[in-house]
DNA sequence: AAATTGAGTTCCAAATAATGGAAAATCGGG
DNA sequence: CCCGATTTTCCATTATTTGGAACTCAATTT
């Protein structure tokens, strides 16, 4: 009923391409740039430049506040809180992760790779409600971050071999591993374990759990994972926390397989 | 040094706004959509929608799943979560969000207008943290909606006109104003006091009341609200709330006039 | 087993939209 | 009120998109 080829990197994405390039290094600014600025960074002609912002403007992904300055759209909001509130992925993961949280009484992550990066697709907090969306549809560093080593540790060999070598490397902490080497060797280790730790890697202070979320055809990789404050968790406890994570991850995984096999 | 002329509802978009349509297409569907659905729905040649779904797809703005289904894509998560978290709107108004929780102990909104529909900024809780992003980012409609309405009574009598006449109404609960009629005359009283209920014309047993956030020239309408359960907010309560909530959104409105008058 | 149906994918000449260099309009400050 | 910096408009050229029809593939029917 449905014949499936190979989509994937395939050629250009012509005129929309260029529109999404532009949109993300506004989106990417640290404060709205005016059109110079815009015109310093994106190497286009004046004219075609004009014309493309107008465009991005006229569809609300950018908006264009007094003092012509370009800053990014509302819209995103709406079409990203629409995503959000029906992936099912989401929303299928969505009572194990409550249970884990209830469990640990910790944060508790839920993450997929994409490309070269990390997405938070959700995030359920203990106590104080606090800042959400600031993680929620983050983009973070796979090789620093617990859900993002789970994620490689399931990748084929070649997939693994590939995505790391395109990394380039930051050192967030004195902790973080920055060589492609440093990271090979860590999910191999992971691979044996069957979960990782973030030993403040990524964040001065912050630690964490995680297991990985696998289907058998590679259609997907990703993880959960619980996450606090290094003061409160020792290493020692999280690995308490290891054993109920693989279970609730291969729940999660169960779940997804029975959702899409079947009734597609 | 910046020249302004109306950029607004000018012409066209050209090939953006159609990929754009298509996005906003299956991003509305309750669940992720066949070839065949959009193809019935586009009203596109098959050629030309198989060619921009493909485009999507390769930037991330949808996902083209197993069995031939597309929804939407995680991209649209990155770069929303980047717009938000940098929002100056937003990052001006927090604190006076947080203080106005703190105050009514219960759920404050910030919104602001776009087209026809109120987008909600942000959102702070009282208690327990639960779901975020279902309201954040969410376009709700004006007429039955305390930020929505406030908006309304700021917005300039043609401006006004244009947009109630534009509206197509929904009946949400018992409460709700489906008429232009009745909205208008409700938009006047909102005037005369300078704030507004929602006596759950939007969800029934939710009560609100909100305060609208002014620039006198006009660039742009918005507001605060105080939200909860009607069994425990009497409009009498909700009236107490109705001085400190116009003086914080007279705060606000002052914050903005300084950041965005001197430096730029 | 062969034929048919329904769904998705590919092709390419014609039509349409994007390009980009340069000129014109506009703002802010001295 | 004029100057220099910045943004906006213009339009012949060029590149991309368009869309009808043909093709592929898998599942269902004859």
């Amino acid at each position: 009923m449905a014949p499936r080829k190979d989509i994937s990197r395939e050629s250009e994405t012509g005129t929309l391409g260029k529109s999404m390039a532009l949109l993300e290094l506004v989106t990417h600014a640290e404060r709205p740039m005016r059109f110079t600025d815009i015109l310093a960074l994106a190497g286009q002609p004046r004219g075609t430049l004009h014309r493309q912002l107008g465009h991005l403007v006229a569809e609300g992904l950018l908006e264009f506040a007094v003092g012509g300055l370009y800053a990014p759209g509302l819209r995103l909001l709406d079409l990203a809180s629409r995503s959000w509130a029906k992936n099912e992925f989401r929303l299928i993961a969505e009572p194990h992760l409550r249970h884990l949280q209830q469990m640990s009484g910790e944060t508790v992550h839920l993450g997929v790779l994409r490309e070269t990066s990390i997405i938070y697709l959700d995030k359920i907090e203990g106590q104080q409600s606090v800042r959400m969306y600031s993680q929620i549809g983050n983009a973070s560093p796979v090789y620093c971050t617990g859900v993002g080593k789970v994620a490689l540790s399931i990748l084929p060999d070649d997939a693994l071999e590939a995505l790391v070598r395109s990394l380039s490397f930051h050192s967030y902490t004195p902790q973080t591993l920055v060589s492609a080497e440093a990271l090979l060797t860590e999910v191999a280790a992971i691979r044996k374990a069957g979960f990782a730790f973030d030993r403040e890697e990524h964040e001065p202070g912050i630690r964490c759990v995680a297991a990985p979320i696998r289907m058998e055809d590679g259609s997907f990789a990703g993880g959960v994972s619980i996450t606090g404050p290094a003061y409160r968790l020792t290493l020692e406890r999280l690995e308490e926390w290891a054993a109920p994570l693989k279970q609730t991850a291969e729940c999660i995984a169960d779940a997804m397989r029975v959702r899409l096999g079947p009734r597609r």
